[in-house]
DNA sequence: TCTAATTCTTGACAATGTCTAGAATCGGTG
DNA sequence: CACCGATTCTAGACATTGTCAAGAATTAGA
């Protein structure tokens, strides 16, 4: 399992380290996971690390396109390793839970914006609000 | 133009006052401002306002749905004043500069999504990333 | 093993946003 | 207009998130 994250780093041309075989893994093992929890996540499997490894390197891989970053509003950011299928986000208003999503309109229809004033458009981040079943449920109204 | 804000505030039961309609015109005339931004606004307009009954109104407006809060990725949160047409933005990578634009399928369809976890969704929020004109034509490569 | 380059650690710093207590203002009533 | 209760604003401290910089440790390659 390391051995995996250590050939994708290698052949993406990241130096490999014991801190970010754990950051990748934990990112993996843990979807939508804010910066703060991932480096308790990381500082739990290999014992210590510092916060700046964890920022640096979620940086740096979400800069490779090895795991991807989304911010929800009002939230930390938050890292996921599903990357390259232009996936979707659907986060709870109540509890922050946040699930992924496909588009409904097929395949990344979203990179067509109605006028693109120009832009030259590599990515469409799309996050769906809403409540969540169990705060549905919970809190009726 | 003040009678405006003021008639609009009433009818959804927030209390009228010289800081809040202040705010309510600044982000009518700067879409896309940051808060910090607002409040540098605000203040050359009525004189004198605290950065905490900036942040105060912002969210109270934002909750009573009369302006709208994005936050992009790596940028403050960022407010404007149209709202209920369910419009999405973009944004350049580069310089920062945000633009409206409409959905390309139609009628908010990203409310729809594919898989939607049994979620209440209640709002789409779409951001696309990119470089603007004048970007492109400045750093081509 | 040895060396150069990269990365990690540690601590300080900056930006954004929140909380609290007291002063000022608003809206309703006489 | 004056009064009163409730709301809002001000001022300052505080929490969180993220960045910068210098020196120590680790990695990759020979």
């Amino acid at each position: 399992m390391a051995d995996d994250v250590e050939q994708l780093l290698r052949s993406n041309g990241v130096q490999v380290t014991a801190q970010r075989i754990a950051i990748m893994s934990a990112v993996s093992a843990n979807p939508h996971t804010t910066a703060d929890e991932l480096h308790e996540v990381v500082r739990a499997d290999i014992g210590s690390v510092s916060r700046q490894a964890v920022y640096d390197s979620l940086g740096l891989l979400s800069e490779k396109n090895l795991i991807r970053r989304i911010q929800p509003n009002g939230s930390a950011a938050r890292y996921e390793d599903r990357v390259g299928d232009n996936h979707h986000h659907v986060i709870c208003r109540a509890c922050g839970v946040t699930n992924d999503v496909d588009c409904a309109v097929g395949y990344t229809p979203c990179l067509t914006a109605e006028d693109d004033h120009g832009f030259e458009i590599d990515e469409a981040e799309v996050i769906y609000w809403g409540l969540c079943p169990t705060c549905r449920t919970s809190s009726p109204g």
